[in-house]
DNA sequence: TCTGGGATGTTATATTGTAACGTTGCTGGC
DNA sequence: GCCAGCAACGTTACAATATAACATCCCAGA
């Protein structure tokens, strides 16, 4: 689970970002567009391609699989998502201007994710990347496991 | 593309390592399971669950999706054959004995992906999962970019 | 006003993966 | 030898994920 005091807020947060983020770029933050962002902030953990498609239904009854897949696709090349590539699913992303190098601790138990973003990772990454001479242009890292909460729950 | 000198030969070394391994383990090496994952080293780089079917279509004309799956579920259990998530698709491990922590270089040019087990980047995850209080079961760590000979082809 | 291009609508289909239940065949105990 | 149990495999059906291709809409700029 990305870590937030009010949740709520941490949507709106989001979404403002985008919002500004957009202006900046011209790019064109359009209602469909907000409206999977804000589902997808909404979920609180990885949302499930389908899953958006369904809740968007319900206001928007005609939407298809491809409505969802390309707002998808914009909110993953502008940095406001990112995909989870072991999981077919899809989390916001809390700093879509340094969005590179997102790594993720999944939990397998209560299915929260966390976005953990280690230099030190990056580094090492890049010195194999460079001994390998091999030009990295994306990173996937995901890491599943068990949560500390989960953990002491259990106990 | 895992690097090998005589690839007939690698193919060979791999399935006599599993060989190996399944009789110590009193792991049953079926036919079945043998074709798979000789035909995932002979295609010497990521193999698609459907290619494979269609492949194993040819000698075996009544198998089906989930007689591929359930040898691909055996080969990954047992550390012969890694699934490479940002790609759905498999290949075959170099050293199943220590399978764990293979990371992979993918090249989207020529398609090849190379195994690389990097102790740094295994210690700075671990830190980061202890920062953390994470405990990890599976690590998914896969890097696409341009590999050498692609970018010196280009120039 | 016209027009070009991006966003969206729409239909169809491709691709990937699993559930559920039946059958076979081997193995170990009697 | 016989057979109970179990793992592997066969088979059918379907679920879940994703994309192609083409039509339409709509707005900004000429």
């Amino acid at each position: 689970m990305i870590q937030c005091e009010d949740h709520e807020e941490c949507i709106l947060t989001a979404i403002e970002m985008a919002d500004r983020i957009c202006s900046q770029k011209q790019l064109k933050f359009t209602d469909l567009r907000k409206e999977i962002l804000r589902m997808i902030w909404e979920g609180h953990g990885p949302q499930k391609a389908y899953d958006l498609l369904n809740k968007l239904q319900q206001t928007n009854p005609s939407a298809k699989p491809a409505t969802v897949y390309r707002a998808l696709d914009f909110l993953i090349g502008n940095g406001f998502i990112h995909k989870v590539a072991s999981l077919n699913a899809f989390v916001g992303c809390s700093h879509p201007l340094k969005h590179q190098e997102c790594y993720f601790l999944i939990c397998d138990d209560c299915k929260n994710i966390s976005e953990c973003c280690d230099p030190n990772i990056t580094a090492a990454i890049q010195t194999t990347t460079i001994q390998n001479q091999f030009v990295a242009k994306n990173t996937t890292l995901e890491i599943s496991g068990h949560c500390n909460e989960c953990l002491n729950r259990s106990e």
